[in-house]
DNA sequence: ATCGCGGCTTGATAAATGTCAAGCGACCGG
DNA sequence: CCGGTCGCTTGACATTTATCAAGCCGCGAT
């Protein structure tokens, strides 16, 4: 593993602040491991062996039910998934997929759970990562049922945009029948949610999305910090 | 406070295991209060002051964002809500109203923030209740984004069937109205829904319900371990 | 008992979303 | 260059869900 890899984890706010020697003996377990795109990495109903870290690339959470399958999220480096099942030594509920080449680094579920039994600052830091997840899973909550689909859309771009630097000029991370999954909607339905939004200055070419004009957009989306802002 | 009251908090998962001055210094600072129904505890975007315990009654988390609003939960006793925003010392994302008269015990959330900094048993237990929490709300998450409305119900009655003893007869927790909130449909549709189900053994009289055909009902519901066991 | 209110249901209709089928256009391999 | 595949879009249609309006029913107050 290199050394800048290791560095990178250890920004991680889960990590930063736990003992040296902790770390040190985490990074010597763990293995990283480079995948080719579509590749799935683990199966929901599974039990959970690693905690996983997307150090490269990007991955898709996803869930079955029926014969339905619908995106949960979309990892991108550097962030863990899946923590909460290592945590409790649960089943995965959810299945992650590459989308691309990604490089993933894998931690043994027991050394993590070794590590919190005698690691204080530790403890700490999943505290608040685990708040943090939980709170983004409700404000998607909120997202779905207090938004329509074209609703959904529009925040996202805005969010996106502010991602991205805020000119209005922005690419879209996933091909777009991900993001209909991740917005809750089928692929048709995102293209015509396109549609609706081009009337408020949504120009669409390919992955690249223009906004002309962000006033009357935040209009129609009515973006919510309790929803919308990742740093609340 | 009576002491059977704390009795029944220390049982919480939460508190059963952390150290008995840390748990009798909370309870110092804890004030128990009784509340009317349709009382509003809590507003999203206020801080978070306290952390929550329903000791007896009934509880919904809601949320609102444009005009409309949305049932997120129904807490009964013994359990705690907005754990992560007191966590976090962050803003609420749910607010939350009384739906009987109902006892809450109200913990200032500095003390539990200092309490966590002190006594790692306490962190371990954190860990493990927000990681539950997690897990119910993707559970949640899933159900609402691979289920119709009928399905939703059908499964909803199904698990209610088997915590109220799995005889097949059983009474709903709340008014349908918010019942339909939670299951992120309107109160009209949730009419329309047990009409659906009624040709699968599933009898209405006002909030009892009798379900006369699981087999059926199974069939239609497709219970999914991974959506619907609390357990896991 | 009667009135009125609230919770719930029902019907009619509209809007949103999903499904199926076809077609376009970019990209890739032969 | 050609043919095929794949992602995306579009159209027609079906289904699901929401909205609006009316009515029913049980219950408490008068």
């Amino acid at each position: 593993m290199r050394q800048e890899d290791q560095q990178d984890v250890r920004t991680l706010p889960l990590f930063a602040d736990m003992d040296a020697a902790n770390f040190a003996d985490l990074m010597r377990v763990a293995y990283l491991q480079t995948f080719p795109p579509q590749v799935q990495l683990i199966t929901e109903g599974e039990t959970a062996d690693f905690l996983h870290i997307v150090v490269e690339g990007t991955v898709e959470m996803f869930a079955r039910s029926n014969g339905r399958e619908t995106t949960m999220d979309v990892v991108r480096p550097v962030s863990t998934f899946i923590l909460a099942a290592v945590l409790k030594d649960a089943a995965y509920l959810m299945s992650a997929r590459t989308l691309e080449k990604s490089r993933i680094l894998l931690i043994p579920a027991e050394d993590i759970r070794a590590v919190m039994e005698r690691d204080a600052d530790f403890d700490r830091a999943i505290i608040l990562e685990l708040a943090s997840c939980y709170r983004a899973v409700v404000k998607a909550q909120k997202d779905l049922k207090l938004r329509s689909g074209a609703e959904r859309l529009a925040n996202y771009l805005l969010r996106l945009n502010k991602m991205q630097g805020g000119d209005g000029r922005l690419t879209l991370e996933t091909d777009k029948r991900t993001l209909a999954g991740r917005l809750g909607m089928t692929p048709e339905n995102l293209s015509r949610a396109f549609g609706t939004l081009r009337p408020y200055g949504v120009a669409v070419n390919g992955a690249d999305i223009e906004l002309t004009n962000l006033k009357d957009l935040e209009v129609l989306a009515k973006p919510n910090p309790l929803i919308d802002d990742p740093a609340i």
